[in-house]
DNA sequence: TACGCAAATGCGCTTATGCGCATAGGCAGT
DNA sequence: ACTGCCTATGCGCATAAGCGCATTTGCGTA
């Protein structure tokens, strides 16, 4: 549902999250909590979330878990996704 | 900010709204409420959420309020309802 | 002025959401 | 087996969100 996918985006640790998996690639819990300035137990949290939602996958490698945007992900999805980090962009260089 | 825009969207009454007011006209409340399925407050409420987004304008027209589309959207937030109300299409026409 | 329709708002309630803290589970190296 | 790192989860709490009901306000007409 686009609902959920929303509802997933509409929060700012996840949506920083998606920022970064926007990159195409791979990325450890503890490396997003860093980055997104979040504390473990959020952060996985806020994974769930977004995997719940269908936006990110994740693998297990070794004693880490790496998140990926969902390569499953319809057009339109995919086409929102896109154009959230854009509007994402756009504020941040407004606010600046 | 992105997050109000996606926290007004991700809401199935006002993303009805929207999809509605996405034909570029102007619908007044009772209009909406009836293509909505929702109570008179709930939808003035609603849409008193959208237009605290930035979503949308209001304009006093006799003794109704017509709602549309605000025309002074950054293309970018544009862009992202757009392909939000692609989404919905997309998942109505899946669900049937 | 009185009435009726349209829309907004105050109030209380219920549920959902996000958080920290502590704990548990998974995995690798010693 | 023990330890340490990474991740997930149970729990309780505080806040926010959505709702219905009733009331109020705005506007046009009789």
């Amino acid at each position: 549902m686009v609902i959920d996918v929303l509802s997933a985006l509409a929060e700012p640790t996840r949506l920083s999250a998606m920022r970064i998996l926007a990159d195409g690639g791979e990325h450890c819990v503890c490396a997003l909590m860093r980055s997104c300035g979040a504390s473990q137990s959020r952060m996985s949290r806020h994974m769930a979330v977004l995997k719940a939602a269908g936006l990110v996958t994740d693998r297990r490698d070794a004693q880490w878990v790496r998140y990926r945007l969902n390569p499953a992900l319809d057009a339109e999805t995919v086409a929102l996704v896109d154009a959230v980090v854009a509007c994402a962009d756009a504020n941040e260089r407004g606010a600046a």
